[in-house]
DNA sequence: TATTATACATTCATTGGTGTATGTAAAGAG
DNA sequence: CTCTTTACATACACCAATGAATGTATAATA
């Protein structure tokens, strides 16, 4: 076999990341064998266990590289000048939606990483960073709500830390909801009506 | 081996359920060997096999024997008078979330079908049954949300549809969110709590 | 230019899991 | 009281997948 240079290397790397993608996508994370992923990328086992150590961690290079909708949204709000934190966290919301809805890769790893993946042993890593950038997000968001609720814009029936639970919750059920597609509703089309009648409710009346 | 009566037949049947939920929980649904499943039911694999036609089937088995949240809260409208819409919706939530805050079994399997699971070729059979069931409660909400605004109860920055979107969405979420239970937050305390700030928000001001 | 490290392909040994076939002792039917 | 069926246990054959070992031609390096 003729070695490659390196950016030859790099290619086959991210085409074996591909077709990870494509296989983990059509036959589930542990119901996919290497050699599966190596044969749709055209390469053999071989060059698989030379760029991975193994399964796991084949996978986890997958999903980094995409971020997550959660990261989207933390991205967004840092950017933003947070002195009207209701629209703010309404923008980072359909940001997120509107990614998902635009990126095909996205959308394609997202349903990989919560339909077609089993969180135990290994795999639990990979959960780890979505928790933590969850976490992270809760833990901002209840403090944009604390703020509006100090600037009087929160309606009284929610409690920051309510407003903060509730708004993930609806964020990952229309992220869910949105990848089965058949019939289903779209990310930009409902999910964002949705997100905009949503943060209306929110605010002071 | 002895053989045994008909209601120890049956029992043994159900230890191999519960060993199932023990271990898919564990170890992930197609991590665990029938090998597994036999020895922590204290049977070998010649009873699985039995009772089950294989890992695909007994799996299902274990699923059917708790209700769906969604199936809950079909259930919980069929018994309900209708004349309040919203209040209904809210009570078919709430109940659903009351339920898997008491039934750990419900809990479990629930964890098992939402994040140990890979829904592909044999194991899409048991999804269809969860988005059928989530299909028709979409479309039993929308009724309901629309004759809430027939009424004049729904706030008019919600469409009907929109509004039973984002319910299903909100419990889905709100399910996913307490099935982390570490310092995630809880099914009836603060999950109950958004449904009610939810539904209140739904209400004409 | 000689040498070394790279980027794979190929081969091999091992194994864990599956499905089936067979054994068997007691339950239940007549 | 037999005869059949049941409810398993045991044994067997058979991959499919893994991970490591080895081979190898070429880039990169000095």
């Amino acid at each position: 076999m003729a070695r490659k240079t390196k950016d030859e290397a790099e290619k086959t790397r991210h085409a074996i990341l591909d077709a990870a993608e494509t296989v983990f996508y059509a036959r589930g994370v542990s119901h996919t064998s290497l050699e599966e992923i190596a044969a749709e990328a055209g390469v053999t086992r071989g060059a698989v266990y030379w760029h991975f150590k193994d399964k796991p961690e084949l996978c986890e290079a997958m999903a980094q590289r995409v971020f997550l909708p959660h990261e989207d949204m933390l991205a967004k709000l840092a950017a933003q000048p947070s002195t009207a934190p209701l629209d703010d966290l309404k923008k980072s919301c359909t940001h997120a939606l509107n990614l998902m809805a635009r990126d095909k890769r996205r959308r394609q790893v997202v349903s990989i990483l919560l339909l077609r993946c089993e969180y135990v042993d290994d795999m639990l890593g990979i959960m780890k960073r979505n928790t933590a950038c969850k976490q992270r997000m809760l833990a901002l968001s209840e403090k944009l709500f604390s703020r509006a609720r100090d600037l009087n814009m929160l309606a009284p029936r929610w409690t920051p830390r309510q407003a903060a639970v509730a708004t993930q919750a609806l964020m990952t059920g229309l992220i869910m909801g949105g990848l089965e597609q058949r019939q289903g509703f779209g990310f930009s089309t409902m999910g964002v009506a949705c997100i905009e009648a949503f943060f209306d409710s929110l605010r002071v009346d």
